[in-house]
DNA sequence: AGCACGCCGACT
DNA sequence: GTCGGCGTGCTC
């Protein structure tokens, strides 16, 4: 009786998405377990690449071995993924129609996967002249080395004839990060003895015994006694071969939080709403119910204290969990707030750690060493047993949803888990999604409403509306209507602070001529480029493509060639002149690209280091400055004529979020929305902080248009470099389509994207609607894999289930 | 992905 | 006549 292992390879290709089956080699017959990762020979040339063991299965003696390969070797001691991972790997695959290979990637740490390395190796029998001059006298050359030098054709005719070998190499980057440390092997008597027998000129071995002596018997490492006593390694190594002392390796796991402290919060008063709230979840947690609740509450209604004492419960029963916040929001001052509360016991998982800080966290976790899990969108994979809760905070967040293959949607996953463990899910959020309220009217989540502000500042901001289509206006673009001017100005003058943001989704500066209209384009894309004042130059924001601010009009040579539109810099430009003597900070993706400025800014801001604070929607999620008084928003309406029918609920969302910014102390707050389309239910709604009335409104629009939450959605994706190609693929998928579903589904498209060429690519799409179509999602699999040809003749097709984005 | 096999153009 | 171009097909 052997045993087989099935194989998942990392060749993310349609052809090889299925598990392999590989001989267990005896000697490994039990080392080998089910989420392992495994070296395994593939294809003909057998060259190694990685796995992972999916099953393993035994096999009669009766069946045929030979055409079977074996497993080179483990790369774990322990499976990295628990049989539940897996599990939830399939149900991955099954659901974004991802490969499962690039499933199991996406939910592990960076650092396992596997970077590929091959060599060249001389064979015993090779001449040794052919050795000298090819390989210079060496037993072996890489395959870079042999690329560069342009020997490589020449080692592969030797190949041929069999003298030299290509070797195949698997890294694992997964290196547990150690110190090297020594420690005294003798007593204080034998290190006087050997003291007193050196020989007075050995300096370094006198100085080595006297901080052995220091030392008496502790530990010290290798840094350490560099920094402190001077003490080379050579020394160290003279002492360890005289058998002194003992040289240790020590694991050391990175803490990215090791320079702070915290100080123990304890649990605060509830107030009666967060009381039931708490203990409607927290017996869903006792009696193991995987139910799914929405805690819908109003900014500073205590959302946050409530999860703090439901994980504490969960504590107390022994269980673990999960808390999911968008990656914007897990500042300092968020993972802060866990920390206090339940300190070592609390990992985080944060884009803006190093991959390696990254791998100790998750070490932590799989080894227990940590129960709660605070973490943007990826830490949904969080690798704990026995999850007592999964909280999902600002659940309406698109960024919960990967846009690139996985495209999971981690509140998806988190009701899979918690149906895994039975227990509950908490979804919180002031704006629900639609889809998410929508169900729990239906009463498939659990309604939790938090409608007190649980602080003092009681008061909701209050909020204009500036009409900018009838507003006196300044700046080249109508950036600032006079009133918001006017109230920018008093608060400068009571040095109180200042938020304005200004919507940028689908709209940037760009340049035009006055005298013809021209507009420099992109010359791959369809679509203008952006002014960027920063590096002076003009760029695509889909390609990349980069170009110097033309001077002359291209086109007519006029040199009234001007811009237009409203980025932020231009703002700030602007600012500077109205307001000479304010401080300003600008946040935008320009000035917070690097590690950290997100929060050095905020820090700042935080400080009263500036009046102004003017960016992007980064700044309307979860920051919270009691100085802040006035909330301008410059443009409100940008992103409501985007075609995707979610403009309106975005718009709502991002208002209702940054109005929620004005008046966090004990001073009362304002805020001044300027918009060309004042009358539209969204602005009007999140004027009123009116959430119920826009979710009834918006459901009608969407019922109407049989839209979400009504119809389930999944979006097709083809581009190629010659449009007749793209849109005959995308006409073929359509006639296939109709066969397949039901009459009861719509089918809209094809139709060329917003954009229409991106990159020299020309991009079409589908999107279907539908209420139940049983076998839609296998279906879409089989366009993916009739497809294959043309796919690997520049074809690109991808399938979004589920899609948020639209344009 | 990456390697081998296989069928057509410019060279010793 | 061959060397090598990269199209096509397969990988336990």
């Amino acid at each position: 009786m052997r045993k087989v292992a099935e194989v998942i390879v990392d060749v993310p290709t349609m052809q090889t998405d299925l598990p392999y089956t590989y001989l267990i080699p005896d000697e490994l017959e039990d080392k080998i377990l089910p989420g392992m990762r495994v070296i395994v020979p593939f294809g003909k040339g057998n060259r190694k690449i990685q796995g992972f063991v999916t099953a393993i299965n035994e096999i009669l003696p009766t069946e045929d071995l030979t055409a079977l390969k074996q497993i080179e070797a483990p790369m774990d001691l322990v499976p990295v993924l628990s049989k539940e991972l897996l599990e939830m790997a399939e149900e991955m695959r099954r659901t974004t129609l991802a490969f499962k290979i690039t499933c199991f990637q996406t939910m592990l740490p960076n650092v396992m996967k596997a970077s590929y390395d091959k060599k060249l190796v001389v064979r015993s029998d090779c001449p040794q002249e052919i050795m000298d001059t090819v390989f210079d006298g060496l037993a072996e050359m890489t395959w870079e080395d042999a690329q560069t030098s342009g020997k490589l054709p020449t080692i592969m005719k030797l190949r041929q004839e069999n003298l030299v070998d290509v070797v195949y190499l698997v890294n694992k980057k997964n290196r547990v990060k150690t110190i090297k440390g020594f420690q005294s092997l003798l007593t204080s008597q034998e290190l006087m003895a050997v003291k007193d027998s050196l020989k007075p000129n050995a300096k370094q071995q006198h100085l080595l015994i006297d901080v052995l002596l220091l030392l008496d018997g502790s530990m010290i490492s290798n840094k350490e006694a560099q920094e402190l006593y001077d003490i080379s390694t050579a020394v160290i190594k003279t002492g360890q071969t005289k058998g002194w002392l003992n040289i240790i390796e020590q694991e050391v796991k990175r803490d990215p939080y090791a320079n702070h402290t915290f100080k123990q919060t304890f649990a605060a008063t509830l107030n009666s709403e967060q009381q039931l709230a708490y203990e409607a979840i927290t017996h869903a947690v006792r009696e193991q119910k995987s139910e799914t609740f929405l805690l819908e509450g109003i900014t500073g209604s205590g959302k946050t204290e409530v999860y703090l004492q439901v994980i504490a419960d969960v504590l107390k029963e022994n269980k673990t969990g999960i808390v999911l916040v968008p990656e914007i929001s897990l500042t300092p001052q968020t993972v802060r707030r866990f920390k206090e509360r339940f300190g070592s016991e609390v990992a985080v998982l944060h884009s803006a750690l190093s991959v390696g800080e990254k791998y100790d966290e998750w070490r932590k976790i799989e080894h227990g060493d940590a129960k709660v899990v605070v973490g943007a969108r990826s830490a949904i994979f969080a690798p704990l047993d026995n999850l007592g809760v999964i909280i999902i905070d600002e659940e309406h967040e698109s960024t919960y949803k990967q846009e690139e293959n996985p495209r999971y949607h981690a509140r998806d996953l988190a009701i899979w888990r918690a149906n895994y463990h039975q227990c509950p899910v908490v979804l919180g959020s002031a704006t629900p999604s639609l889809e998410t309220r929508a169900r729990a009217q239906k009463k498939v989540y659990h309604m939790l409403q938090l409608t007190e502000r649980a602080t003092q500042a009681s008061r909701l901001p209050k909020t204009e509306i500036i009409n900018m289509t009838e507003a006196e206006t300044f700046g080249k673009m109508q950036t600032f209507s006079r009133h918001l001017l006017e109230k920018i100005q008093l608060r400068l003058h009571k040095k109180e602070q200042v938020v304005l943001m200004l919507n940028r989704r689908g709209y940037s500066s760009f340049v035009m001529c006055r005298d013809c209209g021209f507009v420099v384009p992109c010359p791959n894309c369809d679509i203008s480029l952006t002014l960027h004042m920063d590096s002076h130059s003009m760029k695509c924001h889909y390609c990349g493509h980069e170009e110097p601010i033309p001077n002359k009009c291209p086109d007519c040579q006029s040199n009234k060639i001007r811009y237009y539109g409203t980025g932020t810099q231009k703002v700030e430009e602007e600012l500077t002149q109205l307001f000479p003597k304010a401080r300003i900070l600008r946040m935008d993706v320009d000035t917070t690209r690097k590690k950290g400025a997100h929060e050095r800014l905020l820090e700042q801001f935080g400080q009263h280091e500036a009046d102004i604070l003017l960016g992007t929607q980064m700044i309307a999620k979860g920051l919270d400055f009691p100085n802040v008084t006035l909330v301008g928003v410059l443009n409100a309406d940008t992103a409501l004529n985007l075609p995707d029918f979610r403009a309106s609920e975005r718009t709502f969302q991002l208002l209702t979020q940054v109005s929620g910014r004005a008046g966090r102390g004990d001073k009362a707050g304002e805020v001044v929305i300027q918009t060309f389309n004042p009358d539209h239910y969204a602005i009007q709604l999140a004027k009123r902080h009116d959430y119920e009335q826009f979710f009834r409104y918006e459901m009608s629009v969407r019922h109407e248009a049989n839209y979400p939450p009504y119809y389930f959605t999944a979006q097709i994706i083809a581009s190629h470099p010659e449009e007749n190609v793209v849109a005959k693929k995308m006409y073929d998928i359509l006639l296939g389509l109709k066969e397949q579903l039901s009459a009861q589904a719509i089918i809209l498209g094809p139709t060329p994207k917003a954009v229409m060429r991106v990159n020299n690519r020309y991009f079409y799409q589908i999107v279907i609607k539908y209420k139940a179509e049983p076998h839609l999602y296998e279906y879409l699999r089989s366009i993916l894999e009739n497809n294959q040809t043309e796919i690997s003749k520049g074809l690109k097709l991808s399938v979004d289930t589920e899609p948020l984005n639209f344009v």
